[in-house]
DNA sequence: TTGAAAGCGCTAACAG
DNA sequence: CTGTTAGCGCTTTCAA
């Protein structure tokens, strides 16, 4: 069994109180009592007990994170950036994989509501009423996803998402201004809430440039489902293609490739969330940036309390690289 | 407030002890009892405190993994795995990223003892002795790593790895078998267990085949880390290159590209983990294929009690692919 | 400045 | 079958 804080008073000689307070910082003890208990507490390879400080404080220092897949390079790198954040504030990560599924994030928050201080949502599939009832029971972020009706939404519950409109209208823009006067929009799962800005955002610009819009959708958002995706394209009279995502764009990316289709020759490409390191893409992956390690930080920030607003917003904007060029001339004239 | 198992008894009118054993499952309550039990719990939206039961039961059901870096699809898809098999049993999972740093490992280790009821070390830093005084405070799953002597290892203390051997000898018999002379083995981490098998072993099958043998490493085996890895290689002479995993294989890949150097014309490169979605690697990579996520899987059966075996090992095999060629004449004759 | 005592929410003997 | 009684390890009033 490990050292108990009872052991550690009892050869200190002090009550337990006493030891408490000598180890828990500060409150009132004279400096001897403390280096005494401290010493002790050394000797003995005393480490306090979590749970018996969960209980008694009523917090657990450990907070919930549900992802849809953790395999996911934009939701690991959020992870990651949570973990960092909170983890320097010796704050513990509880994560669990729902997999896309309805049920299986109900089951997460289930097991986790009651040993956790908050729970952070990514891209959450629960309808609204279901978050707003979670966010009763504890505090909840709400990453990359937002509610319809934010004016119903309890204190308890932040979020925070990537305003993708600067961005994508960005990515239209340069697109139009290429030359290209149509565009194909490969979209997410069908319940993103994400999906459901970029395809917004791509209609307005598009309409205002007088460009066509064709929307096409992968059902998982990542490497494989982009090398498919290419298959519900006309290539023929394609010239812009615009990602959900990174991933997405690289699938795509990798297909054109063995397919000799030349890029940005034939056709442009546009990604998503320049979660991409420098390189890796060939060509070189114009973009429309706004980081998912940025997103993790702010819904840390928000839990740690540093956020005052419940509704944190990252911007996004265009970073033109290589994987985007003039449209070729054939495809222009028809 | 949540509702608390008193409420519960009070409302139903029976004990706080009758009420947690209605609700607990079985042991011997009629049925009647049961029935209004449950029926006040439903009503009053009650959910037993993970943290209370944990602190009377001495189980949290939680167990602790630490990773060196959760944005390695090699250790995602470890976790994934992981969490998958111990969510079904309703174990939850506190993850912690050391970054390849020994003292953020220690500190996870210090912070997740005490509230886990088992810890999962993944690639772990830590020298033997430290690894084994932390398996006297609770069990320990050593994942991708051995311990050198396993016969000081307590009985809580269980590993699992990859058997690094026969993957990287038909890696070694593949290049020589192609023509090539010698071959340049970039490392990982020097801490690294599974660095420290695959040198080995190269070295053995390299003496064996009278293969030259260079070794050079990277601080961070991520793709950066790869790309920078080609600097402390002497093109001029290296023929076949063999990276201590497929991300810095990807780095190389996309360095040399970007140099013109042709793969595997002018050189071949060969990965290990076999963890890109198909068609990521231009070329396909040539990779020693090994399991991270049965891995995650044989970890989870021996936490969960289901493998007897203190030590388990899951074999390699080389997966031949378009990144290793015929060596080129030139070099063969030099 | 320190100690005694009362819990935090729950389970687990041990009696009845 | 059910209630009583102890705790699990810790923090925190409330007195001394």
């Amino acid at each position: 069994m490990a050292t108990t804080i009872r052991q550690v008073a009892a050869e200190a000689g002090v009550s337990i109180a006493t030891a408490s307070r000598a180890l828990g910082g500060s409150t009132a003890v004279v400096e001897a009592t403390r280096q005494r208990v401290l010493g002790v507490a050394a000797r003995l390879d005393y480490t306090p007990s979590r749970l018996g400080r969960s209980l008694a404080t009523g917090s657990s220092g450990n907070v919930g994170v549900i992802l849809p897949d953790v395999t996911n390079p934009f939701y690991t790198s959020f992870l990651a950036a949570l973990e960092s954040t909170l983890g320097s504030r010796d704050l513990g990560i509880l994560v669990g994989d729902s997999h896309e599924s309805l049920d299986a994030e109900r089951a997460l928050i289930g097991r986790m509501a009651t040993q956790v201080d908050a729970l952070v949502l990514a891209s959450s599939r629960l309808p609204d009423a279901e978050i707003i009832a979670a966010a009763r029971r504890l505090p909840i972020v709400l990453a990359n996803r937002r509610l319809d009706d934010a004016a119903v939404a309890p204190a308890t519950l932040s979020q925070v998402a990537l305003d993708v409109g600067p961005g994508f209208t960005q990515a239209v823009e340069h697109l139009h201004s290429l030359g290209h006067g149509s565009i194909v929009y490969i979209d997410g799962p069908p319940q993103s809430w994400s999906g459901r800005q970029k395809r917004a955002t791509l209609t307005r610009a598009c309409a205002r440039l007088g460009m066509r819009l064709t929307v096409t959708a992968v059902a998982r958002p990542d490497f494989a489902g982009g090398r498919r995706a290419l298959d519900s394209i006309d290539l023929e009279n394609a010239t812009a293609i615009v990602a959900f995502n990174d991933q997405v764009a690289l699938g795509l990316l990798s297909v054109l490739r063995e397919e000799d289709v030349s890029v940005p020759g034939r056709v442009s490409i546009v990604g998503c969330d320049d979660s991409l390191p420098p390189g890796l893409a060939w060509p070189h992956l114009t973009t429309v940036h706004g980081s998912s390690s940025t997103l993790g930080e702010l819904a840390a920030a928000s839990i740690v309390g540093e956020s005052a607003a419940p509704s944190e917003t990252v911007p996004t904007r265009l970073i033109a690289r290589d994987s985007t060029g003039a449209a070729p001339a054939t495809s222009v004239s028809s």
